[in-house]
DNA sequence: GTAGCTGCAAAAGATTTGCGACCAA
DNA sequence: TTGGTCGCAAATCTTTTGCAGCTAC
């Protein structure tokens, strides 16, 4: 009944009407990365009253509070997935536009050190590998 | 009198119209990152009969062909610099926003490795570490 | 010459916002 | 009750494009 990130939004005291329980189920249900319109299709299926602008409304919100995490793989529109305590990154397969998440502690500490050594406390950062498969390339 | 980005393009075949020659120049004498507005008001400066649609024609057509970098620091805009042989990526300075380049080779073995064992081959990636100046923290 | 380039202004696509009606706490 | 939220449509912002005239090769 209460979706996962709905729960997460109580927890923070957001005011919960019935269009972001919606928004917030969806989100729950899935595991890829959807952009706003996606989010909206997928809402609006489950109640077609609901707005594109209040989904962009609140996506913005959520990722305020930490709910959301938007990403940006560079083709022009956000896309949004459910935050996680563990930091992931994505591997972009460019012929399919699959997306697999991955972690490297290795790769995390290096960028602190690169930081460091610049002068910088590091915050935040993105990364993002673009692949093929290897069965079917060029060779 | 030939921009280093001027020369780039005549090796690659590009006709040269005295457009693409100012917005060349630009970019070689452009150590920043630069968006498209902020070309289009820097080869106004020199010639100020430039258009806004010449300079996006223009960009584009100078990253197809590899003469330019196309960026994408997640601020809803596209921002260019030209093509280096030795590919580098991005420090952020989230309170300034600063922009320092940097290389590492051993972060970019581990991305090679990542891909591999997942079963991809690397063909780009991006990264980007948002920091903050270690002297003017919240200490 | 002519294929390709340019400026202009309109179009397109993603996202935001003003406003009056509506609803959760 | 009432401040926050919603839907709608219009506005914004970045980037692209149709078209008629112009220019490099």
């Amino acid at each position: 009944m209460t979706s996962r990130v709905e729960s997460l939004c109580l927890e923070k005291g957001l005011k919960m009407t019935g269009q972001r329980r919606i928004i917030a189920k969806v989100l729950s249900e899935s595991d890829d990365h959807p952009d706003a319109g996606e989010l909206h299709r997928r809402a609006a299926a489950i109640d077609s009253r609901i707005s594109l602008a209040t989904v962009y409304r609140t996506v913005r919100l959520f990722e305020e509070v930490n709910v959301l995490e938007r990403r940006d793989f560079g083709d022009g529109r956000a896309r949004y997935e459910e935050a996680t305590e563990s930091h992931h990154d994505h591997l972009i397969d460019i012929k399919t536009g699959r997306v697999i998440e991955f972690q490297s502690k290795e790769i995390e500490t290096l960028q602190r050190d690169v930081a460091q050594k610049l002068g910088y406390r590091l915050i935040d950062h993105r990364l993002e590998l673009y692949v093929e498969s290897i069965s079917d390339g060029d060779g």
